[in-house]
DNA sequence: CCGCATCCCCGAGGATACTG
DNA sequence: CAGTATCCTCGGGGATGCGG
């Protein structure tokens, strides 16, 4: 049997990203963090370098690329390729880690991408019913 | 072929959640958010209460609980059903799209968590090259 | 029990300028 | 090109109190 079909309480894992103090909370956020999933996201295409991967992401700044990549690359989920180069080029690629939880975290954004008519079709009728207040 | 495995940019999509403009990004964010994602992965398990929700998701706040809970019945992806006892009983489900979210997510989730030892292995690493500095 | 309203603070995150 | 440093703002989010 499949563990991780388990309730989350019901499992043995010594890790549980449901209780407030446990270190799979933060890694969980620095995937799903609003410029951690959509950095997963573009690297999973392949290798690519900082401005590349700056005009991918849109609307993404240089501090909070630079600083979602170094919590990626401590976490183990991006490598880092820097060659002594002038000018300096520097290529972030997925570990293999990386790329197991990118593939999940791309079938979760298609999903939504897919779905976003529903989405918005709720959106209209939860604005009518609750907007007429 | 599966449209979902094809690059971002070359899917005809209407929807980019790259894109900084596209709704589906603020969708994303409501439910790879902080508390979004464990609000949905709690609701997996059945139908909840209010207060059985906070007590499940370790840490969340009453408004932010309540927040996150009206942004994802607004995009349909939780049911909020009301009884008009007293004291007062509100019970709050997962919709069909967002049990096939939730999934998703919990794919992620355990992964994350089943991965851990892994992530703390390479950040020891890393601290260990870089925090000699 | 289920919330909404209010106050307030701190840190995420943008803009800009500078370095190697 | 690939970042780091600094400043500053805005809103996420906690604490508290009230109302149905």
């Amino acid at each position: 049997m499949d563990i991780t079909q388990e309730r989350a309480e019901a499992r043995d894992l010594p890790f549980n990203v449901f209780a407030k103090a446990c270190p799979s909370r933060g890694t969980l956020e620095h995937v799903t963090g609003r410029w951690g999933a959509l950095t997963l996201g573009a690297l999973h295409e392949g290798s690519l370098r900082f401005n590349e991967l700056r005009r991918r992401v849109d609307g993404v700044s240089e501090k909070m690329l630079s600083q979602t990549l170094h919590a990626l690359e401590r976490d183990g989920l991006v490598h880092r390729e820097a060659q002594p180069t002038n000018p300096p080029r520097v290529d972030y690629e997925l570990t293999p880690l990386g790329r197991d939880v990118a593939e999940r975290l791309l079938g979760l954004i298609h999903l939504v991408e897919g779905r976003m008519d529903d989405v918005l079709a709720a959106r209209a009728r939860y604005d009518e019913t609750r907007g007429a207040l």
